[in-house]
RNA sequence: CGGGGUGUAGCGCAGCCUGGUAGCGCAUCUGGUUUGGGACCAGAGGGUCGCAGGUUCAAAUCCUGCCACCCCGACCA
């Protein structure tokens, strides 16, 4: 890809609407381009970004032997209407009507919809557990959007829902999924922490929220440091095993703001190891038994008897992980973004120093270009005429987390090449290649 | 939804108080000089000043209404 053609418009001034970094990022990248309130477009460097976040989700939903299906983002107000929720939700539910004048919305979750699809598919507790996912496009009319795609009243999310025959097979499918997220958050380069957490209008008694750490978050947290030494490579998807690991994590202190208790977190937590931080919810699971399999009349033939299933659901915010990663990552002072590589737009950036008379170095890129296209490696070339000390700048920021400069210090072979915002080294192509292909393995 | 603020070129802003038909920086285009951490010079293009009414010889500027967007709060993936 070559810069001077591609849909990035990147700006030097910040637009003055965003107020944290991951959306003056986003917008000064032109990874996204508002189109009214808390709606995006996503152009393609931000559209790159979304879907490597999007197949890491879904990885690791296929790992834990979720089957994927797709869902409608526009619902019949019929299901809402025997769940209670239609009137229950309230403002946030985008309600529209049809040319026949019947009610629709705009989903804002799919418990009821997922609902009806299990209550006419699955009548046995043989079939049982079900675990579905989608990642689908929501809608909820947020009072007040803000922060970009942080806050947004259309998102682009991952929701899982299981349904089981009892709690306790429930609970070891809710487990699953608290193993699944751990692992999920881990691959995108975070440190997200379990914490007990409210059910809010989903409704149930088991619940956990998965935040990450980052200054700029919304919500303060309290925690213990020791949380992060938690080892789970070894977990096995096992009720035992889980259901330990559930034990390990659930033992340490944990809390946002709302929940905190200064005395129970002085007995809990000794001083050195008290984490008083801020952070970003980014996955948030359910458990709650039979709320909406009563209500919907969800059940399966076991042995004989009428069983409600026991459901729970997973949510993961893809489109919001987008700006998290930057609230991690970015750091605003020097303007140095790095991407993790796995889902970095491109993998490299190749930036010749191009002179009017002497085009030899752009020449050199497109060769280099290839070479690594030939190995699967993504890159960008800066044909554009800016100085070289513009580009690299202008690169820093974007945060592709690998740069190839092609100028005075290059030879027919050997550049110099280097991490994002770190000193560069003269390579070959081949050692180029390696070093690339070598992260992109773990 | 309560309180506050802002709408002028793609982005950042000035002009408004005191009415006279729009300007600066960045970006874009042309030419030239440059070229290693967001270069310089010269020139050019781009705006029915958020929308609709009103006052006036004349409205970006004054008045009325509406809309949009942002911030604080309440609420939330």
């Amino acid at each position: 890809m070559f810069l001077s053609k591609s849909l990035i418009p990147i700006l030097k001034n910040i637009p003055s609407e965003a107020k944290i970094k991951s959306h003056q990022l986003m917008l000064r990248t032109g990874m996204i381009k508002q189109s009214s309130a808390g709606i995006y477009s996503w152009l393609p460097l931000g559209f790159k970004v979304m879907k490597k976040i999007e197949s890491i989700v879904r990885e690791e939903q296929d790992n834990i032997g979720v089957q994927e299906i797709l869902m409608p983002t526009i619902q019949s107000s019929e299901i809402w209407k025997e769940s209670g929720r239609y009137n229950d939700y309230g403002e946030e539910m985008l309600r529209i009507k049809d040319r026949q004048n019947r009610e629709m919305l705009y989903g804002p979750t799919n418990e009821e919809l997922v609902t009806e699809i299990f209550r006419n598919s699955i009548k046995s507790y043989k079939s049982l557990p079900q675990l579905v996912y989608h990642i689908q496009w929501k809608f909820r009319d947020e009072l007040r959007p803000r922060f970009g795609v942080m806050r947004c009243r259309e998102f682009y999310m991952k929701d899982a829902y299981s349904f089981d025959v009892d709690m306790d097979e429930a609970i070891y499918s809710y487990n699953k999924f608290f193993l699944s997220y751990l692992k999920t958050f881990k691959r995108l380069e975070l440190s997200a922490i379990p914490m007990a957490a409210d059910t809010g209008p989903i409704g149930g008694n088991l619940s956990h929220e998965f935040i990450i750490i980052a200054e700029t978050g919304e919500s303060k947290i309290y925690t213990d440091k020791k949380i992060f030494d938690v080892d789970y490579s070894e977990t096995k998807i096992s009720k035992d095993s889980l259901s330990s690991l559930r034990n390990k994590y659930d033992t340490f202190y944990a809390v946002t703001d709302e929940k905190f208790n200064k005395k129970e977190f002085d007995n809990k937590v000794i001083e050195e190891n008290k984490l008083i931080t801020k952070g970003i919810e980014v996955g948030h699971i359910f458990y709650f038994g039979d709320k909406y399999s009563k209500t919907m009349n969800a059940s399966v033939d076991n042995k004989g008897k009428k069983e409600y299933v026991k459901m729970g659901s997973y949510g993961v915010g893809v489109s919001r992980l987008v700006a998290a990663i930057i609230e991690a990552k970015y750091d605003d002072k020097i303007e140095l973004m790095k991407w993790p590589i796995n889902i970095a737009p491109y993998h490299c950036v190749i930036l010749p120093q191009i002179n009017k008379n002497d085009k030899s170095n752009l020449e050199k890129s497109i060769n280099i270009y290839n070479k690594l296209k030939s190995k699967n490696i993504d890159c960008i070339i800066d044909d554009t005429d800016e100085t070289l000390s513009s580009k690299v700048k202008k690169f820093n920021l974007i945060g592709i987390p690998y740069q190839i400069i092609i100028g005075k210090n290059s030879g027919q072979n050997n550049f110099e090449f280097g991490g994002v915002g770190e000193n560069l080294s003269v390579y070959n192509v081949e050692k180029i290649e390696n070093i690339i292909l070598e992260e992109l393995k773990n």
